[in-house]
DNA sequence: GCCTGGCACTCGCTGAAGTCGAGTGCCAGT
DNA sequence: ACTGGCACTCGACTTCAGCGAGTGCCAGGC
C-alpha cells in the first residue's frame, strides 16, 4: 500500500514532535499540535498504517510512536523543507571564521563553529593531501646525514619529516636536490607524482643516486602513502545533551568511535560530488553508532572537494536545520580555502 | 588529635577498597580483607576519628565510609607505595613509541598509549614553543608579495604562517632576509627572540626595512604571542568506565572542560620542577572538575621541561598506579626528544 | 587504657501491590 | 471515509513493609 499525503504529514508531525520534545508522541497531541483537521481516531488509523509499513514504531504496547530509522530516512528524503539560516547565522559563520591566521586556525574554529551552531559534535577533515598539489618542497639541513623535509600544499596545509641520508652530503648538494625536486613537482597534484619521484632518482648522476633515492622514499611516504589523514572535532560535550535517553543510555560506543580517527575518516572522508550525505543510525556500518546520525560534505575552494566535515549526533536531531549549517560552513570554509 | 599507625592503616585500606570496588566500604569488609588484627569495632572507632578529622565521610547514616579530597590528599602524600610498572608495561611502553617517524606521531602515540594505560583520559602538551630554541628559518616565495615563513622548533615542532608583504620583493632578497635571519635567530631560545628580532630590522638598509619590519611582526607572532599552545587528548571514553557513579552522574562539565584548549593548558601546562603534581578534586581551580583528579608531570629531554602530560579521572583513581605510569611515560618520551 | 562483643537503631534498597492515566485498537454510527 | 465512544493495556509513580549492612554506644575483659 502506498502512503497518501495524509500519511506522510502524519509522519512529518510525529518527527517533529519527537524531536522537539524527546518523547513518544501520541495521536491527541498530534491532532493538537499540528491542526491537521482530523480526529484522534483517524490518526491513530494512519499510525497503524505508519508502523505496520516500518516507519514508526511504539516503544512500548500503549505508548505514543517514535519515528524508526526508516521514518527518519523518508522525513529527510521527501519530507523535509530546507530551513534557510537566518543572517544573524550567516554573519556568525562569516565573522567567526574570518579571523583565521592559518590552516590548522581555520580547521579549529570551522569545528568549533560547527559544534556550536548544530549542537551536535562536529568533525572536520583536514584538506587531504592526495586531493591537493604540491606547492613547495625545503630541504632543511639539520646535521650533516639528517635533512628534514618540509612540504607545503596549496591548501596550506604543511607536512614535514626527518631525512636520514645514507653519506655526509655537502649543502650545496642539498641545495641542488631542492631545487631539482621543486622543478619537477611543485605543482602537481599528489596523486600524480609516484611517476615524477621516480624520474628524479632516475635522472641522477650515478654518485648521488642512493642519497637521492633515499629522499625520494621519503617523498612518496609523505605525498602518497600518509594515509593517516588529520581530523578535527569538537563538541563531544553536547551528546550528554538530552540526557541519558539519547543513545539507548551509554555513550561508551560513541565516545570510542569517535577516538577512532579512521572510522572517523570513513563517516566524513567518503564524499562524493557536492551532496549533503545523511547516515541514519542503522546506516552507519560502525556498530557503534547505530544508535548516531552522520550529516555530512565535502568541502573545497571552488568546485574542487579537499576534504569532508560534519557532524554526529543521536538519531533524533533536527534534520533540516543540521544539513542546512552544515552546508553553509562547508560553502565558507571552501570559499575561505579559494582566497590563498 | 594526632592519628596513629592504625588509623592511618585504616584509611589506607579504605582508600584501596573503595577504589577498587567504588562502594562505601564498612568496618566488616575491611577487617575481613585486609587482617588488620583488630575488631571491627576497633575500626569503627578509629573511622569515627577519621571521619571527624575530615579524611572520610559516609554517604548516608549508616552506609559505608567513602573517602574525602582530603583523605585521598593524605593516602597520596603519605601512604601510598610508590608501584614499579611491570617489564611487560615498560616494553609496551618502549614498544609503541619506537615506532614513532614525527613529532605528531611521537605526540599521538603517547596521548594513546597514557590513556590505555591509566584507562583514563589523557593530555599530551606538545612541546612548548616559549620552552624550545630555533632550529631553522625558512621563507618560501608565495607571490612576489606572500611569503610563507616556517619555522622549526628544535623539538622538532613545525609552525608556518603566511606573511604579507607591503611591496613586490625579488627572490634575491628574500634569500637575503632569509639568511639575515637564520644567523641571528637560530640556535636562539624562543624567549630570547624579541630584542634579536628588533635588530634584525635595526641593522636592515633603510630601503628594504618596511619589508624586514613586516616579516619581523610575524616573526614575533609565531615565536613569542602564539600563545595557544597545541594539545593532544585521547581516551575520553575512559570516562564512561565506572558507569554513571563518578563524576556525580553528568559526564557534562568534565566533557565541557576538556574542550577548552585553555583549561587543559592550565591543568598540564604549569609543570614546575620535575615533580609530579597531583590534583584532587576541589583542588583543581576549575569548577567543571571538581569531581576529577588530574596527574600531571613535565617531560622533555634531559633535565629540561619542554611540555606537559597527564591524565584527568576520577578522584576515586588509582593514584599510586597512575602515578607511576604518567611517570614512566614521561621519562620516555623525554629520553626520545633527546635522541634527535 | 585500649580493645572487644553485644545490642539497639538508622536508613537506603528492594519488591509487591495498587493507582493513575496516556494511549491504543476496534466498532458502530454518520 | 471519518468520527465518537469504549474497553483495554501497560508503563510510571506511589506507598509500604521487610531486609540487611552498617553504625554508635556501652559494659566488660585483657
Amino acid at each position: 500500500m502506498s502512503l497518501d499525503d495524509r500519511k506522510l504529514e502524519v509522519l512529518r508531525a510525529i518527527v517533529e514532535d519527537y524531536v522537539a520534545t524527546q518523547e513518544p508522541v501520541g495521536s491527541k497531541a498530534l491532532v493538537e499540535r499540528h491542526r491537521l483537521g482530523v480526529s484522534p481516531a483517524t490518526v491513530r488509523n494512519d499510525m497503524a498504517v505508519l508502523e505496520e509499513e516500518g516507519y514508526i514504531r511504539q516503544p512500548h504496547t500503549s505508548a505514543g510512536r517514535v519515528p524508526t530509522d526508516a521514518g527518519y530516512r523518508l522525513f529527510v528524503d521527501r519530507l523535509s523543507r530546507v530551513k534557510a539560516l537566518s543572517p544573524a547565522e550567516r554573519r556568525a559563520i562569516e565573522r567567526f571564521l574570518a579571523g583565521a591566521v592559518d590552516l590548522d586556525d581555520v580547521v579549529h574554529r570551522t569545528v568549533r563553529l560547527l559544534a556550536q551552531l548544530t549542537r551536535q559534535v562536529a568533525v572536520v577533515q583536514y584538506p587531504s593531501l592526495s586531493r591537493s598539489a604540491v606547492r613547495h618542497l625545503e630541504l632543511v639541513p639539520i646535521s650533516s646525514t639528517r635533512l628534514m623535509l618540509v612540504m607545503i600544499a596549496d591548501t596550506g596545509r604543511v607536512e614535514q619529516r626527518l631525512v636520514e641520508l645514507p653519506a655526509p652530503t655537502g649543502a650545496d648538494d642539498v641545495l641542488d636536490m631542492r631545487s631539482k625536486a621543486n622543478a619537477k613537482l611543485a605543482g602537481q597534484k599528489m596523486a600524480d607524482t609516484p611517476p615524477l619521484v621516480q624520474a628524479l632518482v632516475d635522472e641522477c648522476p650515478r654518485e648521488k643516486r642512493t642519497t637521492m633515492a633515499c629522499l625520494a622514499s621519503v617523498l612518496l611516504e609523505t605525498l602518497v602513502e600518509r594515509s593517516d589523514e588529520r581530523l578535527a572535532l569538537a563538541g563531544t560535550a553536547n551528546l550528554t545533551r538530552g540526557g541519558v535517553l539519547d543513545f539507548q543510555g551509554s555513550l561508551r560506543p560513541v565516545l570510542e568511535a569517535l577516538e577512532e580517527e579512521v572510522i572517523l575518516l570513513k563517516l566524513i572522508g567518503e564524499v562524493e560530488p557536492s551532496t549533503t550525505r545523511v547516515r541514519i543510525g542503522d546506516e552507519n556500518e560502525i556498530d557503534n553508532l547505530r544508535a548516531a546520525s552522520v550529516v555530512s560534505t565535502g568541502y573545497g575552494p571552488g568546485a574542487t572537494i579537499v576534504g569532508g566535515l560534519g557532524v554526529l549526533g543521536p538519531t533524533r536531531m533536527d534534520y533540516p536545520g543540521t544539513i542546512a549549517t552544515v552546508r553553509a560552513v562547508a560553502r565558507y570554509v571552501g570559499d575561505l580555502l579559494a582566497q590563498n
